[in-house]
RNA sequence: CGGGGUGUAGCGCAGUUGGCUAGCGCGCCUGCUUUGGGAGCAGGAGGUCCUCGGUUCGAAUCCGAGCACCCCGACCA
């Protein structure tokens, strides 16, 4: 992709709007744009790292035993009304009137929509466990949005439901899924925790709440670095810095390490709460019918994006990890009007495409200083420098956003060693 | 919903005891020069000063109402 055809529109200057590193620099990278509040437009570079997080996820839902649907956004009053949740979810919900004056509500999450498909669809015993998921935009009407996309109105989640006969059915997928959440976090590279917390409105008996480590975090915890013992941090505690309690973990008795948090993924024991409400019901050995052992996983595929930002910058820019970086590497010609510069840039944009790797070509007739400043706030991992000066020796630059030194590397041998960093 | 703040060019802001043609930096367009960390010079385009109403000879500026956005709090699968 050549940065003179695409459409990515960078900001020198902080906007106002924004308080937080990630809100920031999404913008400031040419990511996202405002619509409302809340409400966020992914640009073609945010919505590349968007669909990367997706793929990871995907890749290990699938891993797990989960198969993709895509499930309404429009639900109708009644469905709702059947686990008493339209009441209850009260003004969170989003709602409209169609012209028959039917009421819908924009989906904040789909416990009743999946149960209603499950219970018209399964009957035996002999079909279960079922494990289905999606990727889907969820409407929320926060209170307070905030933060760009780390809080929105609307926003891109990945929601899974499992169905099982029993609870050592459950037992075995929830488990399952907590694998594939640590799997997809690690995949991220993120830094994060796993704690055991209160399921609130969902219900159920047991929960996860997976956690990335990050100063601007809305919520905080305690942990234990010798045992990894997790604990949600009190509200009071959260506030007030001075009069922070010191905790020392159950386990093994080492005080523990405050920590801010942000919540990027929940696991939910439903139980039978849905199932039960909804009468949705399989048939056992016996032909007696038995409501659905459900458990629900869901993971803010948006708030990831933030997330992975909030975890990884510096003060020039964005320092994506190669999993979901929107290219994996940046050509940076730095005198497009020297011929040679020119031409060996092409050529390698060439051939790592032919290599199937992402790669972004600036093409701009540019000074260097700007091409520098552009590629630090975008974030991509690899950037390769091709210079007059280097031309001059036959030699190429390769610079890894991460970290500071460049590497020389001799022209003939740049395919090979990018290649190498790409596989890394 | 309570408290606080802000709305002036694409972005960041100044101008607000009422006054003349509404300004600055960045960005954008044209030309020349420049080319390893957001270049220089010259020229240029771009504004319902959030909206509506009121006061006044005259309103970006004063008064009233409304809207939007941001922050703190409560809330949040």
């Amino acid at each position: 992709m050549r940065i003179s055809e695409s459409f990515i529109p960078t900001m020198k200057e902080i906007p106002s709007e924004a308080q937080i590193p990630s809100h920031q620099l999404m913008l400031r990278a040419g990511m996202i744009r405002k619509l409302a509040s809340g409400v966020y437009t992914f640009l073609p570079l945010g919505y590349r790292v968007l669909k990367n997080v997706e793929q990871v996820i995907r890749e290990e839902m699938n891993a797990a035993g989960a198969q993709e649907l895509l499930l309404p956004t429009l639900h109708p009053r009644e469905l709702w009304e059947e686990t008493g949740r339209w009441g209850l979810y009260g003004d969170e919900m989003l709602k409209v009137t169609d012209r028959n004056k039917r009421e819908f509500g924009l989906g904040p999450t789909h416990e009743e929509v999946i149960t209603d498909l499950v219970r018209r669809e399964v009957r035996s015993y002999r079909q279960l466990p079922v494990i289905l998921y999606q990727f889907q935009t969820k409407f929320r009407d926060e209170i307070r949005p905030r933060f760009g996309v780390m809080r929105g109105r609307e926003f891109i989640m990945k929601d899974c439901y499992s169905f099982d006969r029993d609870e050592k059915g459950l037992e075995i997928n929830y488990q399952k899924m907590v694998q594939a959440y640590k799997n997809i976090f690690t995949r991220c590279g993120f830094k994060f925790k796993v704690v055991q917390a209160d399921s609130g409105n969902i219900g159920g008996s047991l929960s996860h709440e997976f956690m990335v480590l990050a100063d601007t975090g809305e919520e905080a915890l305690y942990y234990c670095e010798a045992c990894d013992h997790c604990q949600k941090a009190k509200e009071e505690d959260d506030n007030s810095q001075a009069g922070r309690e010191k905790l020392s973990c159950p386990k093994c008795n080492k005080e523990m390490t405050y920590t801010r948090v942000i919540e990027v993924g929940h696991t939910f024991n439903l139980g039978t709460k849905y199932s039960a409400a909804m009468k949705a019901t399989f048939l056992d050995e016996k032909g007696e019918a038995q409501p659905f052992i459900m458990g629900c996983y869901g993971i803010g595929v948006s708030r990831i994006v933030a997330a992975s930002i909030e975890q990884s910058h510096d003060a020039n820019g964005i320092i994506w990890p190669l999993s979901i970086a929107p290219f994996k590497v940046m050509l940076l010609p730095l005198d497009v009007s020297n011929e040679q510069v020119k031409v060996t840039a092409e050529k390698l944009h060439q051939d790592l495409q032919a290599q199937g790797v992402t790669v972004l070509l600036d093409d701009r007739d540019e000074r260097a200083g700007v091409k520098f400043k552009d590629a630090d706030l975008l974030g991509i991992p690899i950037k390769v420098i091709i210079s007059t000066r280097n031309m001059a020796e036959n030699k190429i630059e390769i610079k890894l956003r991460s970290k500071n030194d460049a590497i020389k590397v001799d022209l003939p041998e740049t395919l090979s060693k990018i290649m190498a960093m790409v596989k890394a």
